[in-house]
DNA sequence: GTTTGAATAT
DNA sequence: CATATTCAAA
């Protein structure tokens, strides 16, 4: 037995066909005659116990001998076939990973990548085995979550809570899984001081013009590591307060007549650890409004599409994330608009146009924004010596995993971010390739050549308990 | 290597 | 169902 296996640019490339045969000659023969067409599984055994298993083992299809010529001709077939099946399944995953059933041209919020074939033939190709779906807790889906836990009082559990959410395809186990993480948030929030009105009232407008309403808000993602390389985010990412002397700032974007001043933090910090210090808390009209700023050319996907449809046919995924307390933009915008950002980030770099003005007298070091799409610098610096340990991540200290106990500043500590919050990015959702980061007291050398860490992967975290409590009134009286 | 959120196991 | 553990992404 040996193996044949032909490639021609001539049809679509990466095209092999695996021929069986125990006679040399004959595969030689075979080889020549697939030379002008390409591909196959051939044999003279024609039980059809061999040609269930050979198809059965991902074969499409099973020739008899003799060969025909016809037979190799149109050999293409099955591997536009598989092709086809291909695209079709990367593009259910991409859609399912924006997750709404409103994306035009979307499907419904769950759809597994084999659920149906195009060509009516998937038992003839090969299908991996169905990647299961990770749901992505989005703001509006963890809102309808809250909701249904109101809703229900005392008795809510799981399954009456995914009745009572009724998003299709979630499952109780998805359910379950998050009621944990929300209940040992609760636990590990009780009613903080209220604080922060700015930032509360900053988050009330972004949520009144960029969150969206209607769409639906499970995102799914399949495991499958591919689609994964096109998650991209844009992170502003926010510092712990512990070191805010030496690391806050803020930041004028004059992006506008009107000044906004971005605070730019390192790492996020427990609310209730935080003195408030933010005061001056604003996002670049870009991020915080729809057209009132100056760069018109960035919308947000839920202006186009009020529904909360979050992405119409790109498969990348850029959100704009704010881990400031004070939340931020959601649903993500996408490739282009994120580009746009980035231009007009990198464009006020070189104009030398954004720092003004610093938050900390302690401050002595010239600020700067750093405008990479790399995301492996902001954790390492902070480690490096800017922060001692930024094991302090949350409000909502959730998670104690007996393997990493504790007496170390790395591990002990999970979060749950706080539920109402409106980070821009699902506390879901993983950071990625862009970071907009603004920071001072760091030596710009000292930067220049640093690799970027991602920043924090909970945006939604150190969102201030008042917010919360604003977004469970609000929740209590849309009941 | 670490941290995280969600899935899975108990 | 609740909790603990594991998994996979970043």
């Amino acid at each position: 037995m040996a193996k044949i296996v032909s490639e021609d640019s001539e049809f679509p490339a990466g095209l092999r066909v695996l021929a069986i045969d125990p006679d040399p000659t004959v595969l030689e023969s075979i080889k020549k005659i697939c030379k002008p067409f390409k591909y196959r599984v051939m044999s003279a055994d024609d039980a059809q116990s061999s040609v269930m298993k050979a198809v059965a083992d991902g074969a499409c299809d099973y020739w008899f001998k003799p060969l025909r010529e016809d037979m190799l001709k149109n050999m293409w077939i099955h591997a536009v076939r598989n092709i086809k099946n291909g695209d079709r399944q990367k593009r259910e995953n991409d859609d399912s990973e924006f997750g709404s059933s409103s994306v035009i041209g979307g499907r419904g919020v769950v759809s597994s990548p084999r659920e149906s074939d195009e060509v009516g033939e998937s038992n003839h190709s090969y299908q991996p085995p169905a990647k299961k779906l990770r749901v992505i807790w989005t703001l509006d889906l963890h809102r309808q979550f809250v909701k249904a836990v109101k809703q229900i009082g005392d008795e809510a559990v799981p399954k009456k809570i995914l009745e009572v959410m009724n998003i299709p395809g979630l499952t109780r186990d998805n359910v379950a899984s998050h009621l944990q993480k929300y209940r040992t948030y609760l636990k590990s929030t009780p009613n903080e001081a209220k604080q922060q009105n700015e930032m509360s009232r900053l988050n009330n407008n972004i949520q009144g013009t960029a969150e969206s309403s209607v769409g639906v808000p499970v995102r799914l993602e399949s495991l499958t590591p591919s689609h994964v390389s096109s998650n991209t985010q844009v992170t502003l990412n926010p510092a712990p307060n512990h070191v805010s002397n030496n690391t806050l700032a803020t930041l004028n974007l004059p992006l506008s007549d009107a000044s906004y001043n971005t605070q730019a933090t390192l790492n996020p910090a427990p609310s209730h650890v935080f003195n408030n210090t933010f005061p001056n808390l604003h996002l670049p009209p870009i991020l915080a409004t729809n057209n009132l700023g100056p760069t018109p050319t960035i919308q947000f996907p839920n202006e186009s599409h009020p529904e909360g449809v979050t992405h119409v046919g790109h498969p990348s995924n850029i959100t704009i994330a704010n881990n400031f307390p004070c939340g931020g933009v959601w649903p993500p915008v996408d490739i282009q608009q994120a580009n746009v950002l980035m231009d007009i980030l990198q464009q006020q770099q070189r104009q030398h146009t954004m720092m003004h003005r610093q938050i900390c007298p302690m401050n002595l070091q010239p600020s700067r924004l750093m405008v990479s799409r790399k995301t492996t610098f902001v954790t390492q610096n902070i480690n490096h010596g800017l922060l001692s340990s930024h094991i302090v991540t949350s409000p909502g200290v959730s998670q104690i995993h007996g393997a990493n106990i504790p007496g170390s500043t790395t591990g002990a500590v999970r979060s749950f971010p706080a539920p109402e919050s409106n980070a821009v990015v699902p506390y879901g959702s993983r950071s990625g390739d862009l970071i907009y980061q603004e920071y001072t007291s760091i030596p710009p050398e000292s930067l220049e050549n640093t690799s970027f860490a991602r920043g924090s992967s909970d945006p939604n975290f150190s969102k201030g308990i008042d917010d919360n409590n604003i977004s469970m009134e609000e929740e209590e009286e849309s009941n």
